[in-house]
DNA sequence: TTAAACA
């Protein structure tokens, strides 16, 4: 039964009122019983004696080289072959009253030796204390009571309201206290669900909406049942069984550590490989044992020609950011990735894609990864809280430092517990980058800079000092604009907008993360006249203030090709391209947007003989 | 044409 959006407003807003009025009450949750153990009497004993016993016996050995030992061929005893290092996933502990999700019961334990994840606080060289305590949810939940969702597609699992009525188990469970996450957010709502049930599923949710957790619970989760995962024993070659792809190093980092939080101690072992960094230890640490691998394109094309992974065993697939992995830079290794190796066929694994903007184009492109796939969109967030605040200045390219210096002169007054706020900006080229960093470092404006050109040591670097304060502006081209989770990024401005409005979208969201708020200036001029009219209309639909110039700029411009062209309005960064198929041309004021893009939207039913299953969450 | 992504 699909509860109404109104409803699950309702509901998520009585049970914030329970959780943060009292802390200290502990949210109630049952004893897990695992799906085959249900609805069965008390006294029926656990089927779980075989297997069970078996696995006891076996985790003796554990320790043992994973390497030389001989597979157990024609042995009168078929001992399931574990995956290497042993890893028992499974319900070894059922039948005892704790119950659940026990894994790894093997002679040594990983968790001794696995590092807490949560007790080097990252936000600690952030923030003061008085920061961080009102933040340490680190989501304003309050921002993403009204944000509307929308599915497509067949048979779509319905959205649930908390974690505690999802299968995810407790080990994942206490990750996700120990991450202070409440309750879901509006993507985890539906997309967690949506994996569970075994369907792909194509995303458009902005970052920091909760995005990474949505797809990293179902896939620790699903891969915490495998209660045995044969994996073939090639030397040296690593077999895992999820794999997360995205554009940018950074990004990939970013995702580990938090998939290493929601992992821990589960038994899930999260490996990340990426390129800029030394090779060796990447390989060692896939020679431990991979379940989930995070990775950028490259590297792991170097990894699956030197044969030390394979993707035969991978059962999960999660392209994040994924319009920017299938355009045209990207496309062809993403495809070589997924359709020329020996990763199984669609259908035979689980595909993710995520990101803030799905374009036509790259649906269609998208489409052939997935099969029988659901579409969800979330509404972005602040769409109708107006979290950012979008400006748009005219400045000519000359006069585009010193106001930048303006802007910064301006910021400097705006100074939060005792810290510099923090002031992102972004240009078009490498060079570009370097020279205005140069520039404003002479003019007093502790800098950096972080953009392909630079080592990835130096990159990693600029990251760090950024989101310390210690060097309060980022100057970044579009390789921080996906993304990357920075904390109290107070400003965006757009020094050089970039050629397409999407790119636009992900950068401003690099602040208002997480429901907070955020400024966002762009310098316009002559040279960026294709953007005009996509940008009016993006910021319209954002209720914010157009200027009459750039108004102006906008019904001038020709607006050919699709590029550039929003679908749905500003409400959701795409729409299902199916969709727009079987509604034929009917669809062409879509595109013109315009702000009534909700009522397009809501109406419940107007697609039924088309797309069966469609609900919306805001009957 | 930019940018990103392996040595």
């Amino acid at each position: 039964m699909r509860t109404s959006w109104a409803d699950s407003v309702a509901n998520s807003a009585s049970e914030t009122a329970v959780s943060d009025k009292n802390s200290l009450r502990r949210p109630t949750r049952s004893t897990y019983v695992p799906p085959h153990l249900r609805n069965r009497p008390a006294s029926d004993t656990p089927n779980l004696s075989g297997p069970a016993s078996e696995r006891t016996s076996f985790n003796g050995t554990a320790g043992g080289s994973q390497w030389s030992r001989p597979s157990m061929g024609g042995g009168g005893v078929t001992k399931p072959e574990l995956g290497r290092h042993n890893q028992v996933y499974g319900y070894a502990g059922a039948g005892r009253g704790g119950g659940g999700w026990n894994n790894r019961n093997g002679g040594w334990d990983r968790r001794e030796r696995e590092v807490n994840p949560f007790s080097d606080n990252d936000e600690a060289d952030v923030t003061d204390q008085a920061f961080s305590e009102q933040e340490s949810s680190g989501i304003n939940f309050d921002a993403y009571e009204d944000i509307p969702v929308e599915t497509s597609g067949e048979n779509v699992p319905p959205p649930v309201n908390t974690f505690a009525e999802i299968d995810l188990g407790e080990l994942l469970n206490q990750n996700i206290r120990r991450c202070k996450y409440v309750k879901p957010t509006p993507v985890q709502r539906h997309a967690i669900p949506i994996v569970l049930g075994g369907r792909d599923l194509m995303a458009c949710a902005q970052t920091g909406s909760g995005k990474t957790a949505a797809f990293c619970f179902p896939i620790i989760s699903g891969i915490m049942r495998e209660q045995y995962v044969q994996r073939p024993r090639v030397a040296r070659t690593a077999y895992p069984l999820a794999l997360i792809l995205s554009p940018t190093r950074e990004l990939s980092c970013q995702i580990h550590g938090e998939a290493k939080k929601f992992s821990y101690q589960t038994g899930v072992k999260v490996v990340v490989a990426y390129g800029g960094a030394p090779i060796n230890q990447q390989l060692r640490e896939l020679e431990r044992g991979v379940d989930i691998l995070v990775a950028t394109p490259g590297r792991l094309v170097d990894l699956l020609e030197r044969a030390r992974v394979s993707l035969q065993m991978i059962r999960y697939l999660a392209l994040d950011e994924a319009d920017r992995m299938l355009d045209m830079g990207f496309e062809p290794q993403i495809r070589e990735i997924v359709e020329q190796m020996d990763m199984p066929n669609r259908g035979m694994r689980q595909t993710m894609l995520f990101s803030a903007t799905f374009p036509r184009e790259i649906q269609r492109l998208a489409s052939d990864f997935l099969s029988n796939y659901i579409f969800l969109a979330v509404g972005r967030v602040g769409s109708s809280t107006d979290l950012i605040v979008q400006r748009v200045e005219f400045v000519q390219e000359s006069d585009k430092r010193s106001h930048l210096m303006d802007l910064l002169h301006a910021q400097r007054e705006n100074v939060v517990h005792g810290k510099q706020t923090l002031t992102l900006v972004f240009v078009e080229t490498k060079k570009g980058a370097d020279s205005l960093e140069h520039w404003l470092c002479i003019n007093g404006f502790p800098a950096t800079t972080i953009h392909g050109d630079r080592t990835q040591q130096e990159r990693e670097l600029a990251l760090r000092s950024f989101k310390s304060g210690k060097t309060p502006i980022l100057v970044a081209t579009d390789v921080a604009a996906r993304g990357l989770d920075i904390p109290h990024v107070a400003h965006v401005v757009n020094f050089d907008l970039p050629n397409d409005i999407d790119d636009y979208v992900h950068r401003i969201g690099r602040t208002g993360r997480a429901g907070k708020t955020g400024l966002a200036t762009a310098f316009f001029n002559e040279g960026n006249s294709s953007l005009a009219r996509p940008l009016a209309e993006l910021m319209q639909e954002a209720s914010q203030e157009v200027p009459a110039w750039l108004t102006r700029y906008a019904s001038r411009a020709t607006y050919g090709g699709s590029k550039n062209r929003r679908y749905g309005g500003g409400r959701f960064g795409g729409r299902d391209f199916r969709r727009e198929g079987s509604l034929g041309r009917n669809l062409d004021h879509y595109g013109g947007g315009g702000g009534n893009s909700g009522s397009a939207y809501g109406v419940p039913g107007n697609y039924g003989g088309n797309a069966p299953g469609v609900s919306s969450a805001w009957d």
